[in-house]
DNA sequence: TAGTGGTCTAGACCACCAA
DNA sequence: TGGTGGTCTAGACCACTAC
């Protein structure tokens, strides 16, 4: 228990033994979610290090997202996140995905203007030049906890006024006919940075996915480019693949 | 050109001043890929910062990879990593895949063994209690860069003797009419684990693309279960989503 | 051998939180 | 007000690379 913060030696940088020990404390349990570690002045103490070289190491372990940081407060473990399932076979919205699970869900819209289109945003939707875009900027929260940030674009000529919007994309382009009943969706992961760690509530650095998105009409026709970010901690997507022709 | 590295002044963290710099730089094509950077310790002197705050500002930096840095060597603008976009709706294996697009590509494997079965490895290959594993870990390599590593547990059944296989799994498996038909798959995104970042020769700490898939005979029984960590930086998934029942 | 990044230290000041 | 994390410094030694 307590032989966590006693003074390390040992292989490898002294860092790495402290990030170390720190970590199989808490899959071992013997530190528990909720449980704060002792002040990075005391652990420097108890271990004969500085209290830079305990930073260093107590550093990864927040962007991996097993401690938190709270300042004037102290370091805690965190509390494992719930990680949510999402189909990646059927074309949904945030908000129908999440109540599909008995989940609440809104958003905190962060702004949302029309502008000209860019090149991307071009060719993602089909424009032509000097078309202008309306662009929503959202965080999509659940459980009390953030999710995602979501970048919308859409041709003015769907989305006139992207302030007017309510609270869901879907539900506007249903009641309008515009219903996109397929997408395209390319997915990779990036490491967050300090704004979009700020939004989410993560640590900079931390892993999050990258999600993005061209909804087509039945017609054929790009009506939505979507960007998002996920939490990397709070999300699975699962998809289903069929053997191929070949 | 080099106002990149002078004395800093202005908002926010030193260290994030001279970061958004370097950032910039190399986003508008002032430090190009390949270019070296000054020593860490110039840096300082004409920054007028501490190298401890020049080494931050760069860190993040190399984690993102942007930057390289080699020991004793110097610090270097990252050349852009070409991406892959891998299809998400076909069950294709790596090697199968890299094939298709006109990619050379091989493992290295990292171990081959046989053991008695973990419960998540039983749950997932649906074997009882007592029953033996064959476990394949390798790095996938392509285009001369290590791209991703697998772990692949397949029944002992299945695979007497892993260190036999020879460089496609599913080529074994076809010769043995167990090619499987159907996977389930689930991704999320990490931050790479140093041992990971060692074998994938990225930062720690840099985002990584977990996937585990479950592949399933004709019968419906599971014949594979596989963990990958893709790099974050040099795949992309693509999926088609179409519109559900609701 | 000279220069580079990698590790580590002791000490300082600040902003913030809780009692 | 006292303790916490966040930032920053000046200096040291090591391991490695390139010459």
């Amino acid at each position: 228990m307590d032989d966590v913060f006693t003074p390390v030696a040992g292989a490898g940088p002294l860092y790495a033994v402290l990030q170390g020990r720190i970590e199989a404390a808490i899959r071992e349990g013997r530190l528990k979610p909720g449980d704060s570690l002792p002040a990075e002045r005391e652990i420097a103490a108890r271990t004969g290090l500085s209290r830079v070289t305990v930073r260093r190491a107590i550093a990864d372990l927040v962007r991996q997202g097993l401690l938190v940081q709270r300042r004037g407060s102290g370091t805690y473990v965190a509390r494992p996140v719930e990680r949510f399932e999402m189909g990646l076979s059927q074309l949904t919205s945030f908000s129908a995905d999440m109540a599909r699970r008995g989940r609440d869900s809104c958003s905190q819209i962060l702004s949302a203007a029309t502008g000209p289109a860019a090149p991307e945003e071009m060719m993602a939707l089909g424009l032509g030049a000097a078309e202008q875009v309306a662009r929503i900027e959202r965080v999509r929260w659940s459980g009390g906890m953030p999710m995602a940030l979501e970048r919308s674009v859409l041709s003015a000529e769907v989305l006139p006024d992207p302030s007017a919007m309510g609270g869901s994309l879907y539900a506007y382009l249903r009641a309008r006919d515009l219903l996109p009943v397929r997408a395209v969706q390319r997915m990779s992961a990036v490491n967050l940075t300090a704004a979009e760690a700020d939004l989410l509530q993560m640590a900079p650095g931390a892993a999050g996915l990258k999600i993005e998105r061209v909804a087509y009409l039945p017609g054929g026709n790009a009506v939505e480019f979507t960007r998002s970010l996920f939490r990397g901690d709070a999300y699975d997507f699962a998809v289903e693949l069929k053997a191929g022709d070949a």
